[in-house]
DNA sequence: TATGAATGAGGATTCATTCAT
DNA sequence: AATGAATGAATCCTCATTCAT
C-alpha cells in the first residue's frame, strides 16, 4: 500500500525544510560560490540527488532561500497589516528589531547582503524582492509625509539606505559596533 | 647596463598596470568567482603565463587590486594631511565626492563592496583595510568632538555606516536614487 | 477465488501494455539513451515502482518492446502461414506495406533501426530477431528459387538489404522521398 | 622565449588529430551515449581538459568527427571533379568502393549510420551532410538521365537508398553477407 | 498491486595553475 | 620577459534503481 497523498506531502515538506536550512547554513558560512552542493547535502543529511528532486539547481536553491528569508524578515520587520499606518512606536520597533536581527545572526545577513552585490546572476531575485518591498516603502513614505517631511519619497530612500548601512556595519563588525548608541541616534532622527 | 635595467622595470610596471586594470574590469563585470583568469589575461592583452609572473595567484591579484583602489579612494575621499583638521567644508566635500564617485562607476564599487561581504576568503584584506582607515576615523572623531557631539566615536561609526548605506543604494539603483536630495540631508546633518 | 485471479491478470496485462506503449512513444521521440524511466512512467500514467514490477530494467523494457514490434511487423509484413508459398501478389504486398508502414510512423521505425546500429548493448536482441526472421528468409529464398534466380540466397539478402535501405531513407526524409516511384521499381524488379 | 606561432599551430593540430582519432575509436566501439569523455581522453593519451580546449563539448567533437569522415569518404567515394561526368566505370567503382569501405571498417560505419537514426540532437549535422551530398546527387541524376532513365531524380534516390541498405547489412553482418554477389547485381542494375 | 521519496555512482564540464620552450 | 598547451582536481547535475509503506 502506498502512502497517502498527505503523508507524501509531509515527507516532502520535511525534506525541503532540511535542505533549505542546510543551504542557509552553508551559504552563510562559505558564500554562494564556495558552497558546494555536496556540502549542503551532507549538512542536510540527504543525498545530492534528493536536493535536485526539490530544487532544480544550486541557483534555484539560493532563490528559494532568499525569498523565504525575505518573507520571514518582512513579517518581523514590518509587523503591520496592509493599509494600516505606521506610528512612531512601530518605526522605533523597526529600528530596534532591524539591528538586533543582524546582530543575532551576522552570517545569515552577510549572505543576504552579498546577493545584492553579485553581478548579473541574481537579477531575477532583485525584481522579486523589490516587489515585496513596495508596501514597506509606501507605508514609510506615508509616515514621513504625515510627519511633515518636505520630500517623503527621498526620505524613505534615505532611511532605507541608512538602515542598510548600519546593518552592513553590524555584520562586518558585530563586536565593536556601537549598536545601542546608533539605535538612539536613529530613533531620534526618524521616529 | 643600468639603462636596460630601467627599461625592464618600466615594462614590468606597465604590464602590471595593464593586468590590474583588466582585473578590475573583469572582476567588476562578473564578480570575483565568475571572473576567469583567462578572461583577465585576454582583457589585459597578455598571456596567462605572464600574469603568473607578476601575481602568484588569482587571489593575490584581487588583494593588490583592492589595496590599490583603497589607496586611490582614500586620496580623493580624505584629502587632508596627517594631523590636519577636518573642516565643515572638507566634510561637505567628502559627502559629495563619496556619492559622486559611486554614481560614476557603480560596477567597480559593487565589486569593492562585495569583498566586504564575502565570507572567509577576504578576512586577510579586512585587517589591512581597517588599518588604512584608522587616520580617517581619527580625523572624523576629532571633527565630531570639536562639533560638540557627546559621543564622537559612535558618531564616527554612525557616519561611516550611513555613508556606506548610501553608497550601497547608489550602486544598486543609480538611476532612481535621489542622490542630490540625500546629499543635502547628509550635509545638514553631519557638516 | 479464481475470479479475482483473473481480474488481477487483466490489470497486469493492461498496465504492462500501457507501459510498453509509453516506452515506445518516449524511446521513439528521444532515443533510448535520452529517454528517462521517469518520462516513460509519467507517459504511462503509472509510478516508477510499478514499472519495475513488470520490467526488471530499462533495458528489458526495450527488449520486450523490440520483440513485440518485431512480431507485429512480421504478422503484417509476411502474412503467410508456415509452409505456404510466396506469390508475386504477396511479395508486391510486402513491398507496398513495408514502405507504407514506415511512412506512417517514421519515428517508431527510427527507434527500431537505431537498435541495429547500437554497438555492444543490443547483441542479445539481434540473435532473437535473426531467429524470428528465419522463416521469412526461407520463404523468400524459395520464392526466388522458383522465379529462376541463379543464387536465391544471395538474392534474398539483397532484397532484404534493399528494403531496409528504402525504409531508412523513408524514415530520414519521409516528405521528399519518392516512395511511390520506388515502389514501382521494386515491384518490377522483385515481384 | 615562447614558441613561434607556427610551432604552436603544429602542436595544436597534432593534439586535435589525436583526440579526433581517439573519439572515432571510442564512439565506434561504444556508441555516442555510452562513450565517456574520460575514455576518449584516455585513449588519446591527453587530459580531459585539453579536449575542451579544442572542442567545446562532447557533441561538438562528434560533429567535427562526422564532418571530417564525410569529407574523407566523399573524396574516395566520388572521385570526380565538379562538372565532370560520371561514366559506367566510375559508377562501378563507386559501388565496389562503397561496399569495400564498409567491410574494412564496419565499426566506424556503424557510428556513422547511427547518427542518421538519432532523434533530435543531430539535426545540425544532417543539414551539413545533405549539403555536402548535393554534388553527388546531381552527378548521379545526370548520369541516370543520360542513361535514358525516365525519372532520373527518383532513380538517384533509389540508388542511394539501395547503397545505404547494402552498407547497413554489411555493417551488421560482415561475415555472411554475400558482398561480392550483391556487387554484381548492383553493377548490372545501375552501371 | 502501487507509490514516489531517496540514493549514489557516474558523467560532462570548468578553470586555476604549471611548465617547456 | 613571454607564450599558450597541458593538466586534473573540483563541481554541478542526471538518472536507473531500490525500498518503506
Amino acid at each position: 500500500m502506498p502512502r497517502t497523498k498527505q503523508q507524501f506531502e509531509e515527507i516532502r515538506l520535511k525534506s525541503q525544510k532540511r535542505i533549505l536550512d542546510a543551504a542557509l547554513e552553508v551559504f552563510a558560512k562559505q558564500g554562494y560560490h564556495l558552497a558546494t552542493v555536496d556540502a549542503i547535502a551532507k549538512t542536510a543529511g540527504v543525498s545530492k540527488g534528493l536536493m535536485y528532486n526539490y530544487f532544480k539547481s544550486k541557483e534555484e536553491l539560493l532563490h528559494e532561500l532568499m525569498i523565504g528569508m525575505m518573507e520571514n524578515m518582512m513579517a518581523e520587520f514590518l509587523p503591520i497589516k496592509p493599509g494600516e499606518k505606521l506610528t512612531k512606536k512601530i518605526v522605533t520597533q523597526m529600528i530596534n528589531e532591524g539591528i538586533d536581527l543582524v546582530l543575532e545572526n551576522p552570517k545569515y545577513w552577510k549572505m543576504y547582503f552579498s546577493v545584492f552585490v553579485q553581478p548579473d546572476v541574481m537579477n531575477m531575485i532583485m525584481d522579486k524582492i523589490m516587489e515585496m518591498l513596495q508596501p514597506y516603502f509606501k507605508a514609510l513614505t506615508n509616515y514621513f509625509e504625515e510627519k511633515g517631511e518636505k520630500d517623503p519619497v527621498a526620505m524613505t530612500r534615505y532611511f532605507s539606505a541608512v538602515m542598510d548601512g548600519i546593518q552592513l556595519h553590524c555584520m562586518i563588525d558585530p563586536k565593536t559596533f556601537p549598536a545601542e548608541k546608533v539605535k538612539k541616534i536613529l530613533i531620534k532622527q526618524f521616529a
